[in-house]
DNA sequence: TTTCTTGCAAACGTTTTGCAAGGTA
DNA sequence: TACCTTGCAAAACGTTTGCAAGAAA
């Protein structure tokens, strides 16, 4: 984990009075640098640090503070870092193989904007995910 | 429940070599019309009608036929009928009421294509779901 | 009649909760 | 110290499954 990550991350936490713990450090840093995850994956690489029950409540933390968003990839959701820990992306899901590959697209924002403000809409997050095939799984 | 709707859902399961029965029929006619709906909602709907599993069971034909689509709103997802028994689009969900609009943005869909394409990726489908107030919850 | 579909009941996996003990500011 | 956070155990949901009875083609 860089340092800047660290600091925005105690940042978020001091700023909604939460203390800055082990287990919820053990949760970013494991989520950290990684492909979008289910939560049982995340459960099995943190199960030493924290209980199940302490996950899913940090789950929910971060939510709130806006450090973790779920995203729908097909059946199941996953969780992934948001903007502040990466830079604001969609997704490409791969219906062969599961691969999940970010895209970003800078003009698609503006279109959402756009189309929210036609419907006097103050948005304030938004997701994109597109399913299909990737160039390996389409032969 | 118009004649045209009938008619798409009868073709569709008739395709697959699915029968069409009174259970699937309710599925389908509780979901007519309505704004996306949660399966708990959905189950209570239909409770008198047919079996809580059957209507699992009924949920997933649906989906695997390209009858109903699943759609993350927020923490939970809903269902809605696919885009051959409405128009294809997509949705503002309003974080203060909770309420679900419809939008239709054709130049959206064009962005999309071509991001995909630009990644070598054949898409199959694809959601956008944006957050946010609408005109009454933002004051 | 043959095959598909359903209801029932039970199993399963995921998520939430209460509470006492432990850690943080 | 005072309050927040955690682990544990149990409960509450949501979802899936096996199987025998019932309905569709």
């Amino acid at each position: 984990m860089t340092e800047e990550h660290f600091a925005t991350f105690a940042k978020c936490l001091r700023q909604a009075r939460f203390s800055l713990t082990k287990p919820r450090l053990a949760v970013l840093n494991a989520m950290i640098g990684r492909e979008p995850i289910s939560m049982p994956e995340l459960a099995k690489l943190t199960k030493d640090e924290l209980d199940r029950a302490s996950l899913y409540r940090t789950i929910q933390l971060f939510e709130k503070l806006g450090v973790v968003q779920r995203l729908q990839t097909g059946w199941k959701y996953k969780l992934e870092l948001s903007d502040k820990f990466s830079n604001h992306h969609h997704h490409l899901t791969c219906l062969g193989c599961g691969k999940v590959t970010p895209i970003n697209e800078t003009e698609l924002e503006d279109f959402i904007e756009r189309s929210a403000a036609a419907n006097d809409f103050k948005t304030t997050s938004h997701q994109i995910e597109i399913q299909g095939y990737c160039s390996t799984c389409v032969k």
